[in-house]
RNA sequence: GUGGUCGUAGCUCAGCUGGUAGAGCAUCCGGUUGUGGUCCGGAAUGUCGCGGGUUCGAGCCCCGUCGAUCACCCCA
């Protein structure tokens, strides 16, 4: 065993289970394509202020999870937590809150947060997010929820549910906070929690404990202090998502641990995974842009965990698609056609087929066993019999048959039986 | 970050009250001269996570450390 072992806390995906994850990720991104939404390909680390700022001083991510650190220009920079900020700050740069709107983009790769491991909690992870700005349409609310939504959906899951809520503005989140806070005043609870409520009240919410849930029972209630914009806002997106068939339930006291969301908040909880549960979630931020100085414009957007997904199908025991099958499998027999196989290869490759050769010299046996094992379509023995003759037979893995085949028109007759 | 559990061949694991390691699967080779999947035979593989300690002797005991995992916390 080497010395070396990956960070603590990555996650890594190699064969067979890679594909699984490719397969997930590539479904995640083709749904939001379907709606719309094109590519932004961003850095992995941008300017510390952007996250402090965006994301918020206050939340844990900003506080305790990130990977900051100084480059050799002595600038201090940090691994991205989350997608949105990164979005916002190049919308904003590339003046396309200028242009036409909406702007809506997907995005895709790791992110980066230093908390203790756990399954389906990676220090690195892995996002599909999307973000639609410069709508204030709660129709938009519910397409990108339906984006998410559908992808589930197509992977075939089945075990978890949407919850929805709505955050209010500003001026809502303020009287309601405050009043939440004296209400908090009151209770008996011990002081590891009321610090914890001091940075953020509706964290108690989320308490696991038995009493604290009691407490916060007869706590007030976001929702009721909407205004009635907010809850048109709200009902409307509701209206949306029963239109589309979509189940949801809504969790009034849903917490979410990003600053930035106002208005329509949203995750999705699946039931197989244990204690890390949220699939994807996300909601509106309208105060966001503006705030990192750029247009005042709304925007709503979701960050989807990939990891976790995959976690999900496979407790769900979905069966994800297999790769393309290979498409013919050469094994050559002896040093002297070695050269004439890997070219035959090659150029069947160049025109578009996947073709694969059983290297390593191994004996005729061998090489049918690894054909086998490839999962390869057909197999093409190569001796210096067919080399003379310019024919060989062509094994159809599947039935056994073979067929003569012509060297040269290998291509072709590959094609009408393919 | 806090607490608990675990860490033996590529994988899943066994290893009795301490005497320097095994099974199944996978891999490779072969079962008469050039065709795979079954079956049979054979081979290779581990500094028992790492570092200390106790002991005549440790995979088994103790301490530390690294990692995974579970819960809290947090969230994707």
């Amino acid at each position: 065993m080497s010395k070396f072992q990956a960070p603590k806390g990555v996650s890594e995906y190699f064969p067979e289970r890679s594909k699984h994850f490719g397969f997930v990720r590539e479904t995640l991104i083709a749904s939001a394509r379907r709606s719309g939404y094109e590519l932004i390909e961003l850095p992995v680390f941008e300017d510390t202020e952007l996250f402090a700022r965006g994301v918020g001083e206050s939340t844990d991510v900003v506080s305790k999870e990130m990977y900051t650190f100084e480059d050799r220009g002595g600038r201090s920079i940090t691994l991205r937590p989350e997608g949105t900020a990164g979005v916002m700050r190049s919308v904003i740069e590339h003046n396309l809150d200028r242009g036409q709107l909406p702007v809506k983009v997907w995005y895709s790769g790791q992110f980066f947060r230093a908390e203790r491991p756990q399954l389906g909690r990676y220090r690195q992870f892995y996002q599909v997010g999307i973000e639609a700005i410069g709508l204030q349409d709660p129709e938009i609310d519910a397409e990108v929820i339906a984006v998410a939504d559908t992808a589930f959906k197509q992977l075939g899951l089945k075990n978890y549910r949407l919850e929805i809520t709505s955050l209010g503005d500003a001026i809502t989140r303020e009287s309601y906070t405050k009043d939440l806070r004296t209400y908090i005043a009151t209770l008996d609870i011990d002081e590891a929690t009321r610090e914890r409520a001091a940075l953020n009240p509706l964290r108690l919410f989320d308490d696991k404990r038995e009493e604290v849930r009691n407490l916060m029972n007869s706590a007030p209630i976001l929702m009721d202090y909407l205004t009635q914009e907010s809850a048109a806002h709200f009902t409307r997106v509701q209206e949306c998502l029963s239109s589309f068939g979509i189940d949801f339930v809504i969790n009034n006291r849903m917490v979410r641990g990003l600053d930035y969301y106002t208005g329509t908040a949203f995750e999705f909880v699946h039931m197989g995974l244990g204690a890390q549960s949220g699939i994807g979630g996300g909601g509106r931020y309208d105060g966001l842009m503006a705030q990192l100085g750029g247009a005042d414009l709304s925007g709503i957007g979701f960050g989807l965990g990939v990891d976790r997904i995959l976690l999900a199908c496979e407790a769900e025991q979905i069966a994800l698609p297999e790769e393309s099958a290979l498409q013919l499998f050469i094994v050559p027999l002896g040093e002297n056609v070695k050269l004439a196989a890997v070219t035959l290869a090659q150029t069947l490759r160049v025109e578009g087929l996947k073709v694969d050769v059983a290297y390593g010299d191994r004996a005729l046996k061998g090489g049918m066993k690894a054909a086998d094992k490839s999962g390869a379509r057909f197999a093409l023995v190569l001796g210096e019999n067919e080399l003379a003759s310019g024919t060989a037979e062509l094994k159809n893995m599947q039935t056994g048959e073979s067929s003569s085949v012509t060297l040269r028109t290998l291509q072709e007759d590959l094609k009408k039986v393919l």
